[in-house]
DNA sequence: ATGTTAGTTTCATTATTTGAAACTTGGTTT
DNA sequence: AAACCAAGTTTCAAATAATGAAACTAACAT
């Protein structure tokens, strides 16, 4: 520590300090977020780089397989090399191997819908589910990311982050108000944080889709870092707030049988930054 | 350095000409590769980049979410951001999205294991999967990697894949002897990939696992180029070689009409190297 | 206390990235 | 058909960032 080696000014991802391989991440980062097959000229209309060098960048990372490239439609989008190396982070880092068992039979005592996630870059990642049905585990469903001040696992997450980190992710929360009943401030939304504290868990009360209800809990280690949220999702049709809480002994069951797995298994830190 | 820019010298991956970001991406690889956290030193010993280097290019990829720290192990392993980059990548460059309700048709007809398989980097990626009626005890899921010389969906896309594609590909397999069954040298691979095109599809006869065996198609472009393969897999105590040729009309039809999407949506092309 | 190993920082040298501008290509308009 | 235009590609000197030997520090084991 130099004493001003620690300083962070720059957006996360570019910026000087984060290198060359940071920029091209960017790169990476901005084609992933559109959804869809980009071409190069879209790019730079938005790309904070020169023509030669966004160039030079698409280039670089379609070479490594990290993007792939559509030479008919001259087209980028992310490549397969992506997919292989999600598949041992999705191993390594992330609560799912752990949870497995957990989130079956959490799936089977409740027949609702089972979603497993994590914190990343402020946002919710979903890191596994269980259908009513469908007992597979994949990237359909995993690694979808979803906005962390609607839904009930985000908030659950968010009511345990220390201070110094829950800051700076609410500030880059969008506030959307994707229905009625959605929370769109910062300070409204620590008074629900404080409320899912003192209770131990969160609704989802139609906040993210109009008929779509959740209740939801962190999974904690022993220390009270925050790993992650296990939510048990319905519908108004079938159930109500008060309906869900009747999963709530299974569902902490499994939330503290993850925790301690997790903390023997000693796990990878997972900054919210 | 004018006229010779454009030669490619060194391995994929690193090498003068892949810049700074490719070595860093050749780093992120090896510590995918090894499938569990791995300590600075660990790294230290097989890198071919000297101490400091290395340090500080794992220190931007922990930065940048692509690598997790483990603080108190002070081990690395990949991190979650991958796994939101894949979600992109899976839904974008693979033919997962596109193959989805014919896997879904495919399993409900056969009750076996289906799998949808791509090549990358020479080998076998997995991209989807359905689990049989009766499920064994088999580990493939979305983004695992496994060898083209010996399981069904490697052997059926190599078989259609042109020479100049085909050779360095069966320069890089590992040719290890799985089972006694398995092909261990590209001069009979050739020769099986003969066999493969004369009937048009691929059998895995306990190639990789004792006892397990699968029937594969290749999917092509209506111009014959390959773009992955479909399998069905069971075992030898519920069926054989021949059983699973029963199969054999509605993979064709699952591999025609994803062929067909494809090339419709206009797919963006996945280089086997 | 002392030795040893693993991890981290420094800094002059070296090599790579940068980006304005020129160029090429493929398609469209006059 | 020639001229034009837009999208993509290459060039090259200047600017910047990467490199890596060596020095340093922290933590653990003797």
């Amino acid at each position: 520590m130099a004493s001003e080696r620690d300083h962070k000014p720059e957006a996360p991802g570019d910026g000087p300090g984060e290198g060359t391989v940071g920029k091209a991440l960017a790169v990476l980062d901005d084609i992933a977020a559109r959804g869809r097959p980009v071409r190069f000229a879209e790019l730079l209309e938005t790309s904070p780089f020169p023509k030669a060098t966004l160039y030079r960048f698409v280039q670089v990372l379609t070479r490594q397989g990290m993007l792939s490239y559509d030479p008919e439609r001259q087209t980028y989008a992310p490549g397969l090399r992506l997919v292989r190396l999600a598949h041992a982070a999705w191993q390594a880092s992330s609560l799912a191997p752990i949870a497995r068992p957990h989130l079956d039979r959490l799936s089977r005592a409740t027949g609702e819908t089972v979603h497993l996630a994590q914190l990343d870059a402020g946002q919710v990642l979903y890191v596994d589910k269980r259908n009513a049905r469908e007992p597979v585990a994949m990237y359909s469903q995993a690694g979808k990311v979803g906005p962390a001040y609607c839904t009930g696992v985000g908030k659950a997450m968010l009511a345990y982050l220390p201070e110094a980190e829950l800051a700076p992710v609410l500030q880059r929360q969008a506030w959307h108000p994707f229905t009625p009943k959605t929370i769109t401030d910062a300070a409204s939304m620590r008074a629900e944080l404080a409320a899912i504290r003192a209770r131990g868990h969160a609704f989802d009360d139609e906040e993210h889709e109009p008929g779509i209800i959740c209740i939801a809990v962190p999974i904690l280690t022993r220390a009270g870092r925050v790993l992650g949220a296990l939510s048990v999702t319905s519908t108004t049709a079938r159930t109500s707030l008060e309906g869900l809480t009747e999963h709530l002994p299974e569902i902490r069951r499994a939330v503290e049988a993850i925790g301690d797995e997790a903390q023997d298994w000693r796990f990878p830190d997972q900054a919210a930054e």
